[in-house]
DNA sequence: CATGAATGAGTATTCATTCAT
DNA sequence: TATGAATGAATACTCATTCAT
């Protein structure tokens, strides 16, 4: 069994990849073993992102994390929660930058964009956005992580919507009065990139950020210029 | 070996499901074999969308299909191919009902409905829906899969939007112009309906047909009642 | 699973052990069936009583038996199932045999003697009494098994000594009555005999045939000479 | 590597479980290890009898004896010798007990009765019972082993049932003279009630004192009545 | 001495593929 | 053609053993 509290504090700190490793402090022991569980965090994500979960190998996983085999069991109790433990450490923090709003200065349609631009940064062609889509691929078969999206990500994501549609409508800014029954209309064009990225870049790269620069014109019914 | 020419033809005839197949007059021995693929296909695509690629087993599509196991390999060269072949399979008599527009009377935003309503009957909430999904899914692992998709499916669908819309703009009937640049953004609302049956319809049931009426009342600038 | 019903009947027809086996027939499919699975129940016997449950590999079964490793998984679920099996499966045929006694004619001791002589012959020194001591060493891990072991064999085997000692008693051959409450004595140097055969055999042989006459003779107080 | 003179000594003064520990006055460095050792000894010896050799864990023995795996390595070797050497560490005292007869007054039948009674308190129903379980159910694998136990327990004891039996036959209180070629049959329900105790007691329990009495009736050729 | 994280060889089990019938 | 028994490579997971702290 992965001892929770310790680990994953450390895990957490040390995020969801390499590349967002600070120096290593001093390397005692926890610290050590929080490196090795972010080590396979990150190297699960690559694997389960380019192969799936069924055909993802536990080697393939241990080698690329510079760990032998029987160290990951350590860590995880076996491959699938492996999986569904991998997606939550990936996805909190990220969930945690995107909701922290800044302050609700300026039009609606500011709002909105900076929050737009926080996702195109942190997801769209990113390692992130190729999760969502591993998301979307193993939901069906790994329920618990599909219903933790569902509560930590999709929700919240459509309450935040939601609440910012109902502002542009009380403001003035936005007419189409039904959009707050739907906000997944809002994010839509953004999920899309997302998965285009993924599948189709190399048929034909798609200007993520130009296209929500014209769903929002589509909504607020006026003309940007970025 | 398949023996392509002979059955290809066949099973494109008895396309994707037993429930669409037609009485058998002559059960002749290329009707027999035709019938056999079908059923084959029909196993494999139920299974697939249930399990995903890596995680299906020949076995549980042969007794789903009520053939034996070897008798898989009388049609389909191996398991990639079969998913490859399948998609295939499933996939074209959609586009092609789909692509076949009723003629262009009335207002584009007629067309575009109509065009909606289709794919709400023929995708939405229906097998071919997972289908959609299976191949975000396996696209990554199989780029002939993503290639045919983008190219059968993808690209026309986008090229048959990107008409509509710019009928729609030369009519005055949509003021956005710059959406002819991402006619994906027409579609976005529908793929995302489509993943969320699949992935989160327990958790919050989504009405697609209402939502899309919103979207093109975003679009077009007007309120429409149903 | 393994299908019981006709394979199960073939294998007890080929009973335990290549060298009990009549000459092959018809070689049918179901034939051959049964001889691989006698084959595998044999060398698992093998390797069972030469290793014990747990320190037997599967690979070594199959490499004995002349089988590949998943042919093993075509006749017994796992394991333990086909240690279960295979206990059932060589224990049954010599019970029966055992148990068939001769017609009750002359003395209760020359029945008695018929008996030892058949466990003699049978058991003592044989594969089948490793099994006995396989049976003891594993019993407590398989409940099943032990089980299995009691109900068809142990109680059976006590059933059938206080039968006869009780007709010894009546017909005055037997003096000590209390032996009918513990007919397990009458068994007791026979069993130590079988168990000594396996791990004493090369400090110190024991001649079980003339041990179970004096133990005879220490019952029925009387001298016999063979 | 273990340092048996020191260790060895230690451990055996400690003999076999915990509960035999005597107070531990000044807890020096030697005792400390020894009562570690002796810990080890009680908890492996749990474990085997409960596991077999092969399926018992290094891990579940350092729990039970509450050090930490490697600990194990400071006092044994590997976990083979660790097995050996625990069926040493345990039996040489039983046996020594065991071995100290009473002075020689009184009739033969009074001196087994007073061995046989000792051997059901020490034996028979407790850990030690199941240890010989252990020793029959490994000693195939662990010739080491059957040939300590031989040397030790088996040897000893039937050499001292042999002189009994003499002087018996001496003495003229058993009749039956072949007896002293196998002093076993003496030996032989006891063992039985052992390995019943372990295997079949909750299908039948089996009051070993009564039916050790009825065998010695049958030795002496007369009636005790407890 | 004592620890327990790390290792990696070892094993049960699965399943795509073949081929004799 | 159709079958399904047989195969054996592939893979998740375990656990005795080591060694840095």
């Amino acid at each position: 069994m992965t001892k929770k509290p310790t680990k994953a504090a450390a895990a957490s700190a040390a995020q969801a990849g390499s590349q967002m490793l600070e120096a290593a402090p001093a390397s005692n022991r926890a610290t050590r073993a929080a490196e090795r569980r972010a080590a396979i965090v990150e190297a699960a994500m690559e694997e389960f992102i380019a192969r799936g979960f069924a055909a993802t190998r536990l080697d393939d996983i241990a080698r690329r994390a510079g760990v032998a085999k029987g160290t990951i069991y350590l860590h995880f109790k076996d491959k699938e929660s492996m999986f569904e433990e991998l997606v939550r450490v990936v996805i909190v923090p990220v969930v945690a930058r995107l909701t922290t709003l800044p302050p609700p200065v300026g039009s609606v349609r500011d709002l909105i964009e900076a929050f737009a631009g926080n996702f195109l940064k942190e997801v769209i062609g990113t390692r992130r956005g190729d999760l969502v889509r591993l998301i979307v691929a193993e939901g069906p078969r790994f329920p618990s992580v599909a219903d933790f999206y569902y509560r930590e990500v999709v929700s919240r994501g459509v309450a935040a919507m939601r609440a910012l549609i109902e502002l542009g409508i009380a403001r003035g800014e936005i007419r189409e009065k039904d959009l707050a029954r739907y906000p997944q209309i809002l994010i839509a064009p953004a999920m899309i990139a997302v998965i285009w990225q993924s599948l189709f870049e190399r048929h034909a790269p798609l200007d993520a950020r130009d296209m929500l620069r014209v769903h929002l014109d589509l909504i607020f019914g006026e003309r940007r210029t970025t």
